[in-house]
DNA sequence: CACCAGGTAGGAT
DNA sequence: ATCCTACATGGT
């Protein structure tokens, strides 16, 4: 069964190029995206601005709307920011960004990937543990489709596959010191105390915490500070930004700042 | 051949 | 508390 939806403060071009998730391919141009969480796995095509969702109405409701968070009004965040110049430009730029909510371990693992890396690179490497640990989902566009491993999936394994570097000892130390319960608890912590038990992993510092605290466990209030945002904050505000200012979204601000930052206005 | 990529740990001030 | 540097790998 097919659903549709409306591409307008949705749009999954920006949303797979913002670097918030890894694992959301692009196929034929803009055309053909393929969104994948847990166990499963979603053709999504685009024709005349609409989104067509290839999966049964129940998937669609349980699964993909809360994945690309499509019950919340983003149109509605964005209006308390147009008096700031930089970003009305960034709402104009990638307006269709959306913060999804992704699995918390999958989030864990690719965020300290993540660190002193590039997007590409880390795709690959998420990737790459994917096909070799994950479980086979199915086959689309001639391309197999597969999980991103589980704790037990990862535990053990020979991560040199995936090219992490440095990074390889992090993982692993993760898996050794992780627990699956303690993956169910966190969602129920305050924030502070979700990220003081983040902090505490090797591997995982101020940023990569704030990472996983947005995307795995949609904490809007997370305002992940990169590169990119410092020399965002250093050159465009002139080290006078407050994410306080934006209370309850200040990490969806963030997305729209980095996306537009780093592909227009950082190139001088 | 330098320098960089969604930073962090561990050690020295 | 705050500053410094090594760190694996692959691409310009």
């Amino acid at each position: 069964m097919i659903k549709v939806i409306k591409s307008d403060d949705f749009d999954l071009h920006q949303i797979a190029q913002s670097g918030q998730c890894f694992r959301l391919t692009e196929e034929q141009g803009r055309k053909i995206f393929v969104a994948v969480t847990q166990n499963h796995f979603v053709t999504i095509s685009l024709r005349d601005n609409v989104y067509e969702f290839d999966c049964s109405k129940n998937d669609f409701q349980n699964i993909w709307t809360p994945y690309f968070d499509l019950n919340t009004n983003y149109k509605i965040l964005q209006q308390h920011m147009v008096s700031d110049v930089f970003l009305k430009a960034a709402i104009e730029y990638g307006g269709g960004i959306r913060i999804l909510k992704q699995d918390l371990w999958e989030m864990i693992v690719s965020f300290i990937i993540s660190q002193r890396n590039n997007i590409p690179r880390i795709r690959n490497s998420v990737e790459t543990l994917s096909e070799f640990y994950g479980n086979y989902l199915g086959t689309c566009y001639g391309r197999d489709v597969y999980s991103f491993p589980t704790l037990d999936q990862l535990k053990g394994r020979d991560l040199s596959v995936a090219h992490l570097g440095y990074r390889e000892k992090y993982i692993q130390c993760l898996c050794e010191t992780m627990d699956e319960s303690l993956l169910l608890q966190l969602p129920l912590q305050s924030t502070e105390d979700a990220k003081k038990i983040l902090l505490q992993f090797k591997g995982v510092g101020e940023k990569v915490a704030n990472c996983i605290l947005l995307f795995g466990l949609h904490r809007m209030d997370a305002y992940p500070v990169d590169v990119w945002i410092q020399r965002l904050i250093d050159e465009v505000y002139h080290g006078d930004f407050n994410p306080e200012t934006y209370l309850g979204y200040a990490g969806y601000v963030q997305q729209l700042q980095f996306y537009y930052y780093r592909n227009h206005a950082g190139l001088s």
